[in-house]
RNA sequence: GGGCGUUUAGCUCAGUUGGGAGAGCGCUUGCCUUACAAGCAAGAUGUCGGGGGUUCAAGUCCCUCAACGCCCA
């Protein structure tokens, strides 16, 4: 078999996920208590981004470890029907043709988007296949299916008789392009420096004026008041007082109240109650006229008076601000830092606006869904989450869920054409429930997407029927997204999930970071900083694209990316391919395979073994806890820095045809075995290369499993835990190391083999150095070791000390005595600093009386150790002649 | 204005109940040693943002200042 010396991931992740599908290990499998993970609905138009990559690794690598620990298993895929985006995107296509919806209607329209849907939705379903994403494809779900669809007429309906949803005419975020009213955490809030302008309002009896301070001039057309702080000693005497609203000639009263800010701009508001939340409470205060100037284009209208009707909103603020400086009234223009909100979808800005809309009342919700989190039922991680999320909760404000657009979940309200009597069921009614007429039409508006999102733990499961799944699968464990839709989504559905089902939605949530680009800045398209996951996929893998990311995020940190972090992720498949390459091209011509028992196991297998058993331990401890980048950790220093460059090198040597066959079958067990071990460990995170490797072992090294995806993970044994076995293989590291840092000061050629001599602190050490001679023999090129407790020091030489052990390498002639001083100096330095903080603890009675007994214990022991090195490097630089 | 967070090696960041400062990348030096140059070996690198406090002991706990970032109003 010819195995590439390079890896090639493409057809290997291709072959392998369509083998997982086809077998169906997506599915959950077998009995017991199921681990289940909702996916954060991707929009339907959407396209894999890097963060998509980042959420969704952190859900795969979850889901593959939770499967390979032998509970049923299941990732719950699906997308959302995202209302506003996707009617947006077919709306622009439309208007290439030369249309408007308006034009083709509402039925036409809905149908065109299913057409879109059907052809081109859910194109990230398949990258997230590429991705390697272990979701049960079976049960994908979409926010508009029938089954969800009927969950949400189900809710509204159910809330609408408790009296939990009502509609009324409120100011609302308005986006006047995308022509719909948003949620308030819908709208993205961005400073802006702006102006605030200082305009006169004169009396109406002609004699003086006040000065209002606004930034939104255009407004000042549905002015109905003007007001001031009544505990406000500058303006008491104008409360009641009549003005004249320039520009329209207008006569307008002077009012008080507390909301008004003394301190900031003149101290006098403009009220404009159809254009500004805080002046629509006001106006309820004092019963005003709510004045609508503008219409759902952002276009003044016919109340805004002959001068500005057509215009648009900023053309209208300029032809404002140019009559009222010409008429002497605009006092002054300052700069001003303020926040503007903007459409999520769109980015425009957003308009204060008054309209009928449909909101559900939170405050009785949130009430349950405070106690879950409270007690801990529901656990953010990482915990600082818990506070924003309580911050939101305690101040919870009613949810507009109408949107006057065309694709979405249209409510279920009737109105009677004949009386106007207004009807909230599942079904159009078939007459009015007050005058019998049959003339009935539903309500315009459709639903906010999130209206059908934040049911997506029970929707999709089948609810209001009393489906299977919801009894094997509610509540789910862990929900894994982004801090950015704790409001949206992670609070709303536990507080749904509670109301409707009686139970938590899920018991953890995990937030993780941002992904940024090398200077810190959030990806996004607008600033053409994010890469394609797509192209780095065909690049260098899935495997090494997941790799990298769990990498380099810490739990519940921002992600800095950068090409260059893909570098780590393809080096180290490329270094896990090689080391397999290498077992198969030298196990394959050894016949037979030893039973567990016949193993003769020397220092380096029982080493490995040990360690082996040790890192599957941590590795599921970080697994369980999501410390995802902790178990990468482990799992890359483990395979690379212990089984690549300690065992397999150890272990060549034994593989050679003349080895000793007990020897060379034992290696070659052990290199098999801990190989597909490691890949166990691994899968979750690289589940590709690891799948093919671990079959490939399998061919040879019978597995009971039938594919690594379903197997079994790692169980550490702790009687294979071996400290005295970890101490001896560290002495032999230690001492290599040593003696290849003492050829590097000589910069003897790596074929030059040496003589060392070793003076022993033990008989226990000179056993160790004589058995495993080989070892020094192959990894520092020693050809011998004089060993002995009393072995002459030779001379000249450059010596080492490693622990309470001398190594000698003797050279006559090639040693460099100037160079040789100063290291061995620099060494003394560093120990006799070391040394003197420990004697400092130690000579402190406070420390002796207070410390724990254990951690004095540990102190005088380094200092015993660090005493005895020290004194052999000054001995040793003594002698050096 | 309110809240949250960050500040540790040249860069990006770990460091979980206080007790010997770590990783990846980069850097220096030497190597195509028959798994891997996407590699091997050896090595250098830190006033843990400033100041104060608690403690026998502080990167870790408390106070304070500074810079930066995010969320909310």
């Amino acid at each position: 078999m010819e195995i590439s010396k390079t890896y090639s991931p493409q057809d290997i992740e291709k072959k392998w996920y369509q083998i997982w599908e086809e077998r169906g290990y997506f599915a959950p499998r077998g009995e017991g208590k199921p681990f289940t993970i909702l996916i954060p609905p991707p929009n339907v138009t959407g396209i894999l981004h890097i963060g998509h990559v980042l959420n969704n690794t952190l859900q795969d690598v979850v889901v593959r470890y939770h499967r390979m620990t032998g509970v049923p298993t299941l990732w719950l895929p699906g997308v959302d029907h995202a209302g506003i985006a996707t009617q947006n995107m077919v709306e622009k296509q439309l208007a290439k043709e030369g249309q408007t919806r308006h034009q083709i209607g509402r039925e036409a329209l809905v149908e065109k988007i299913w057409e879109w849907k059907h052809e081109k939705g859910g194109i990230i379903l398949d990258q997230l296949r590429l991705l390697g994403a272990s979701c049960d494809w079976n049960r994908l779900r979409f926010t508009m299916d029938d089954m969800l669809s009927r969950a949400v007429k189900e809710v509204f309906v159910s809330l609408y008789e408790d009296g939990l949803i009502y509609k009324g005419k409120y100011i609302i975020n308005w986006c006047p392009r995308c022509v719909t009213a948003l949620a308030n955490d819908e709208v993205e809030h961005a400073d802006e420096s702006g102006k605030l302008w200082h305009i006169r309002y004169p009396y109406a009896d002609g004699k003086g004026h006040v000065t209002v301070a606004t930034t939104r001039p255009e407004t000042m057309l549905g002015d109905v008041a003007v007001a001031v702080n009544p505990k406000d000693e500058r303006y008491t005497n104008l409360i009641g007082k009549e003005l004249i609203l320039p520009l329209t000639g207008r006569t307008i009263p002077v009012i008080a109240d507390d909301y008004v800010d003394k301190d900031f701009g003149t101290g006098c508001v403009k009220v404009t109650p159809a254009h500004d939340p805080n002046d629509f409470e006001i106006g309820r205060r004092h019963d005003l006229e709510q004045l609508l100037v503008l219409d759902e284009h952002g276009i003044m209208n016919e109340a805004a008076g002959a001068d500005f009707v057509g215009l648009d909103r900023y053309a209208c603020r300029d032809k404002i601000l140019e009559m009222l400086a010409g008429q002497g009234l605009l006092e002054k223009t300052e700069n001003h830092e303020h926040a503007v909100g903007h459409c999520y979808r769109c980015d425009t800005v957003i308009e204060p606006y008054l309209s009928d809309q449909w909101f559900v009342k939170m405050e009785p919700l949130a009430k349950k869904a405070i106690e879950v989190v409270e007690s801990g039922e529901v656990r953010f991680q990482p915990e600082r989450w818990t506070k924003v999320y309580m911050h939101w909760m305690n101040n919870i404000r009613d949810w507009c869920i109408s949107r006057q657009i065309w694709w979405g979940h249209r409510i279920p309200a009737y109105y009677c054409e004949d009386c106007g009597h207004m009807m909230v069921a599942k079904e159009m009614p078939a007459h009015c429930s007050k005058c019998s007429s049959s003339k009935l039409r539903q309500d315009e508006d459709v639903l906010d997407t999130w209206f059908s999102s934040w049911l997506w733990p029970f929707s999709t499961m089948g609810w209001p029927e009393d489906a299977e799944d919801i009894r094997r699968f509610l509540p789910t464990q862990v929900l894994i997204t982004a801090p950015e839709i704790i409001y949206l989504w992670v609070a709303r559905m536990i507080m749904s999930t509670l109301h409707f089902k009686g139970m938590i939605p899920f018991d953890t949530v995990l937030l993780h970071g941002t992904v940024r680009d090398e200077i810190g800045r959030k990806m996004s398209k607008s600033l053409g900083n994010s890469p394609d996951p797509i192209d780095i996929i065909e690049h260098v893998g899935a495997d090494a694209l997941r790799f990298s990311m769990i990498f380099n995020t810490p739990k519940g940190a921002d992600v800095v990316y950068s090409d260059a972090i893909l570098e780590g992720g393809r080096n180290f498949a490329n270094k896990i391919w090689n080391a397999y390459r290498f077992i198969m091209m030298n196990v394959n011509e050894i016949e037979g395979l030893p039973q567990k028992a016949e193993l003769q196991l020397e220092l380096a297998d029982r080493w490995i073994i040990s360690r082996l058993n040790e890192v599957a331990g941590i590795a599921r401890d970080h697994y369980e806890n999501l410390r995802l980048n902790d178990a990468a950790q482990c799992i890359f220093q483990f395979i690379w820095d212990e089984y690549c460059s300690w065992y397999i090198e150890l272990a060549k040597d034994r593989l050679k045809p003349e080895a000793e066959p007990a020897s060379r079958l034992t290696a070659k067990y052990v290199l098999l075995d801990v190989m597909q071990a490691s890949m166990r460990l691994l899968h979750p995170i690289m589940p590709f290369i690891s799948e093919e490797i671990w079959q490939s072992i399998k061919e040879i090294f019978p597995m009971d499993d039938e594919a690594l995806i379903i197997a079994q993970f790692p169980i550490p044994d702790p009687a294979l835990i071996n400290p005295a076995i970890a101490d001896e293989m560290s002495l032999m590291q230690e001492s290599i190391t040593a003696i290849r840092n003492l050829r590097k000061q000589l910069n003897l050629p790596p074929a030059t083999m040496v003589r060392i001599v070793a003076r022993t602190a033990d008989s226990s050490q000179n056993k160790l150095f004589e058995d495993y001679l080989a070892y020094f023999q192959r990894l520092a090129r020693v050809e011998e070791i004089a060993c002995g407790t009393d072995v002459d020091k030779p001379k000249p030489a450059i010596s080492a000390v490693v622990r309470n052990i001398e190594l000698f390498l003797p050279l006559s002639g090639l040693i460099d005595l100037d160079v040789e001083r100063e290291r061995q100096q620099k060494q003394i330095d560093k120990l006799s600093k070391e040394l003197l903080g420990i004697q400092n603890k130690l000579n402190n009675q406070n420390f002796i009386a207070n410390a724990k007994p254990e951690v004095v214990d540990k102190e005088r022991e380094k200092y015993s150790e660090v005493n005895t090195k020290l004194e052999l490097i000054k001995q040793q630089l003594q002698d050096l002649t």
